[in-house]
RNA sequence: GGCCAGGUAGCUCAGUUGGUAGAGCAACGGAUUGAAAAUCCGUGUGUCGCCGGAUCAUUCCCGGCCCUGGCCA
């Protein structure tokens, strides 16, 4: 395959950023207004939920004022019931990174989804988008006649991928035929590209590292910090404002339950712990994302560790190898 | 104080007519490239309240004790 057909469908990384992740609750906001206050940055912000408006108090959004110390972008940028995704972010982010380069600022990029960040430090494939007609065939066709055909196609387009996913893992069998058809290569084919790690000199990622426990706790404060503050108000707010929340919106950690329970769900205490629990759910796949990227620079955080201790080791993953303002 | 029910995994509980135990949730490990805070896969982590007795063998039977809840005083 000739290059500038690679160049077609793939998306290079984004070089001469800083990047820091975490998982949730690990205290990354306020150790990004104080680095790019320093280094004379600008955060991009690396989170799938945070983008929609409205959302505020249950993705732990940094807020007015903070913005204010700092500019943030990729913050409010689409409504909550319209639909978004990885590529979606990561074209945007590419965007928004010139614009601040251009205005002499360096840009820290700071969130924690790690398929986006993924995307940014070893490039994304721009494959076709999703086609949710496409989509809903195939589910009926599961219903009625079970996974096993789904399966078949898959080996005989992908036998590579047919493999290695699992049997019940529909929704991925399901993106691999969509691309297949309309990229004429097998998914698993454009994948391997992402395979091999960044150079930790050109993407320097400091990640945040917790104890467990520890972490734990501070997920279990926060999501009671969060409903004490208003959020099951600003969840009724949004079904006010848009009758329902989009596919993407609606699944948001906080803002699922709070859905259900305000359907008739289960009670609000009873919410209140499954919100903590699959908020340290979704901290354990996080923290499994990037024990696998093994680009990525530990920092380690304590109980004891002041700011200012933790931005000076992390401003020194950054400066090691000084970034280039071109 | 008396009577009744119960004490089994981190939690809620099931179970073994005696052969050292299993579900859900939680927890933990892994996968992951256009839904990713989603989705998929895997793992049982245990003085079966304590002490004694009977038994080849007890979490299970017997006795005592402790604890919890309810009722009666």
């Amino acid at each position: 395959m000739p290059a500038d057909e690679f160049a077609k469908w793939i998306h290079p990384p984004l070089r001469n950023a800083w990047f820091l992740t975490g998982p949730t609750s690990s205290g990354k906001t306020p150790l990004a207004i104080a680095l790019a206050e320093r280094l004379g940055a600008e955060i991009i912000s690396l989170d799938s939920m945070a983008i929609y408006c409205g959302m505020d108090i249950g993705t732990a959004k940094p807020t007015l004022e903070q913005q204010s110390q700092v500019p943030h972008h990729m913050l409010d940028v689409v409504q909550p019931t319209e639909s978004f995704s990885v590529s979606n972010y990561v074209l945007a982010a590419h965007l928004v990174a010139q614009d601040i380069r251009q205005r002499g600022k360096r840009v820290l990029v700071c969130g924690g989804t790690p398929l986006y960040l993924k995307g940014l430090i070893r490039g994304l494939f721009l494959g076709p988008a999703a086609d949710w007609e496409f989509r809903s065939a195939i589910e009926n066709d599961i219903q009625q006649h079970g996974a096993e055909p789904l399966r078949e196609r898959l080996t005989q387009v992908d036998p590579l991928l047919a493999h290695k996913l699992h049997p019940h893992d529909h929704r991925r069998m399901i993106r691999a035929l969509e691309v297949a058809r309309v990229t004429g290569r097998p998914l698993s084919h454009w994948q391997e590209q992402f395979e091999t790690p960044a150079a930790k000199a050109d993407f320097p990622v400091a990640v945040l590292r917790l104890e467990r426990s520890w972490l734990h706790e501070r997920i279990n404060t926060r999501v009671e910090s969060m409903l004490s503050r208003g959020l099951a108000d600003e969840v009724t707010e949004l079904l006010k404002q848009h009758g329902q929340l989009g596919r993407t919106a609606s699944q948001a950690v906080g803002y699922r339950e709070l859905l259900e329970h305000l359907q008739g769900g289960p009670t609000l205490a009873e919410t209140t712990e499954l919100i903590k629990a699959h908020t340290r759910q979704f901290a354990r796949r996080q923290e499994i994302w990037f024990r696998g990227l093994s680009e990525l620079q530990p920092v380690p955080v304590t109980p004891e560790s002041s700011l200012v201790e933790v931005v000076d080791s992390i401003a020194s993953i950054f400066t090691n190898r000084p970034v280039d303002v071109s």
